[in-house]
Formats: structure tokens, C-alpha cells, sequence
DNA sequence: GTCTATACACCGATAGAC
DNA sequence: GTCTATCGGTGTATAGAC
């Protein structure tokens, strides 16, 4: 499994086109990423850009990956913290999700809205997102909310703060301050005592 | 104000445009609206269809503010409804935006996402969705929910339902059927009895 | 008004020389 | 691996016949 320094030097390339690509994101808009100006932005033709990807499609699919591996960094403080008060590890998992999609709008409409015609993740990339969903089941399941139902209104609940706060308040807190009072709601109605 | 039968005409036809983009929406995705196969679907020259809309970007703020009407007439609905019992027009509310979302996922995007790469909606076009977002504030108000962080928890609930429904179980109810669920949950929290 | 034809600058993708 | 050249597509625009 030593990965030679060939294999390496690839890696670097990829990861710099990756770099560069979220990059050009962030200057013009998820959707704007195009693979002349991406090229250019790293002093290459545009031509070179497919021996490292197949495509545009998998440069998105790259990122979908790097920004789905972000939030599962994210939830690994979770899993670290301290989770004998269901109430504190509910806010903590709310306020990092929202801080999270706020942090980078193009992140946020690649990994949640399906903001680029025509593209969908691939299945393998798809499977990570699921495993992060699984995990945040995972962890409301320890604190003692394991059916479908209310995993379902947790989902909807956060990431409906989540993408109202993006939307009407980027870098604010007009929703992203709501986050208590959206967990003792959600608690209240569940049988779980604070 | 008589619209002569030339203007009458022009109205049509730009009307028939846009039934032939939201029709190319449906089939292709809302992102893959083309000049040209537009044209095609209504057997006009690309070239003619500059002559109703400036460009392809009237034709978004055209369909955006026809999906924002649409969304209008939903709501008249709750205008016209007995609304003594503000736990049952919270529902009516929140069942009819979730079904509305669904029923098409292109005028979902449109509206509720920026999923098209480069387009906002134009200032007059921004202006009805605010006067549906207004219209509801003041169906809240009048069941005695004044206060802003009610009204963008209220949002924030009925977004993160309808997309995660719209994304996740599309023509499903899995999300639509924890609406009675939600609005108890945020009636409870919000000292206004049922 | 609508058409054809043409032009421009851009796009993703590919072929083939080096 | 990287390049140049090219293909077919796009949105947009214009000229000019009918």
C-alpha cells in the first residue's frame, strides 16, 4: 500500500485542481466553475485537467466528498464531547450544523440543494453523506430518540434553520440564534426530560 | 386599459413560451432550458423568441414570478378558510406549502433555491415572493403569532419539511405526515392554546 | 413579426503530436 | 503528461428577405 512518489505527485495535482476549483466557488458561484478558467488558474491547458478527472462531473463529486468529509470532522467533536445532557448535545449538533453551512455557501449548495444542472454525486460519494447521516442517527439514538419519526423532524428542523440562516442572514444569527429554543421545542414533544 | 387583439396576441404567445419552458423543466431539468430547443418545442425560430423576452434570464424571472402567483393562490385558500382554530390553519398552512413544493420540484427550485448558475430574480419579481412571505406573517399574526422569532422558527419549520420531503421522499408523505406533529411541537412552545 | 443566415465568445470534451 | 487544434454545443446578437 506505499504509495510511490508518482501516485503522490498525482495526489498534489488533484488536490491543487480541487483547491483552485472551490476557489473559483467562492469567487463566482458553485455553478461557475469552468474547466478553461480552473486550467488557467493553475497555469495549465485545459486539456490536462482530464488526465486527473474524467470531468467536470468529477470534480464535483470530488468536492461533494471533501465537503461531506469536512462535516464529518465536524460531528467527530460530537462523539468526543461529553453526552450526558441530551439538551447541551442537541444545541452543540444544531449550532455546528448551521455554523458549518454558513461557513462556505458553496459547500452548503453542493452538499444540500441540487444547485448544478444536470449533476448528481456518485454512489460512492453519496455513501458518505449517508454515513454522516447515520452517524447524527447514531448519536440521537445514545441520548435516547431512536425512531424514524423523530429523526425525521430533527433533519427537517436543522436543516431548515440551517438553510434559512444561509439564505436571509448569511454570517448572521437571526436563525442560527433560535437553536434553543428549536431544541426545547423539539425535546418537549419527545418524552425526553432535560 | 382595453388590451387590443395585437396585445391580446403577444400575450399568448408569450404565455405559450412559457408553458414550453416549464415543459422542457419537467423533462430536462430546470437548468437545461436551451434558446434553441425552446424554440424547437414551439416551432419557432430561436432568434423569435427575443422578441417577447430580452433573454433567457426574462424567461427565469417570468417563470419565477408565475410560480410566486401560483403559490398566492394557494394561500387565498387560507384567506377564505375559517380560521377559528389557529392549530387547524397552521396545518392547512403548512400541508398545502409542502404539497405545493412537491407537486413540482422544477417551481420548487426556482422559487426556494438558486439553482440556476448567474440568475436572481429581478426587484419586481422578489417583490411577490416577499408579499407571499408577508401574507403568511399576517395569517400568524391574526391566530395571535406577532413576534419575529415565532414567525422565522415557523419558516424555518416548514422549509426544512417541504425540502427535506421534496429532496428525500418526493410524491411521498414522510415528511408531510409529521406536520400535525410540528405545528403541536411549535404551537406548545409558543403560549398559544390549542 | 417571423424567418434564415451568420457571427461571436464561450463551454465541455477529445484527438493526436510531442 | 502536456500541449495545440478542433468538434459540436451554448446564449446572444444582428442583418436582411418576406
Amino acid at each position: 500500500m506505499t504509495t510511490g512518489r508518482v501516485a503522490q505527485r498525482r495526489a498534489a495535482t488533484r488536490a491543487a485542481i480541487l483547491d483552485a476549483a472551490w476557489e473559483l466557488a467562492h469567487e463566482s458561484g458553485l455553478g461557475e466553475i469552468g474547466m478553461r478558467p480552473l486550467a488557467a488558474k493553475l497555469g495549465m491547458a485545459a486539456s490536462s485537467l482530464y488526465e486527473y478527472f474524467s470531468g467536470k462531473d468529477a470534480i464535483y463529486d470530488a468536492m461533494f466528498i471533501q465537503g461531506n468529509e469536512a462535516l464529518r470532522d465536524e460531528y467527530r467533536h460530537l462523539r468526543d464531547a461529553d453526552k450526558t445532557n441530551p439538551r447541551e448535545v442537541l444545541i452543540d449538533a444544531a449550532r455546528r450544523f448551521i455554523e458549518f453551512c454558513d461557513a462556505d455557501h458553496a459547500r452548503f449548495q453542493l452538499l444540500f440543494q441540487r444547485s448544478i444542472p444536470g449533476w448528481q454525486p456518485s454512489a460512492e460519494a453519496y455513501a458518505i453523506a449517508v454515513a454522516n447521516l447515520e452517524e447524527m442517527r447514531g448519536h440521537m439514538a445514545y441520548i435516547g430518540i431512536a425512531d424514524d419519526a423523530s429523526a425525521d423532524m430533527w433533519t427537517a428542523l436543522t436543516s431548515g434553520l440551517a438553510s434559512q440562516q444561509v439564505a436571509n442572514d448569511p454570517g448572521g444569527d437571526r436563525w442560527l440564534r433560535l437553536v434553543e429554543e428549536a431544541v426545547d421545542m423539539f425535546l418537549t414533544t419527545r418524552g425526553v426530560d432535560e
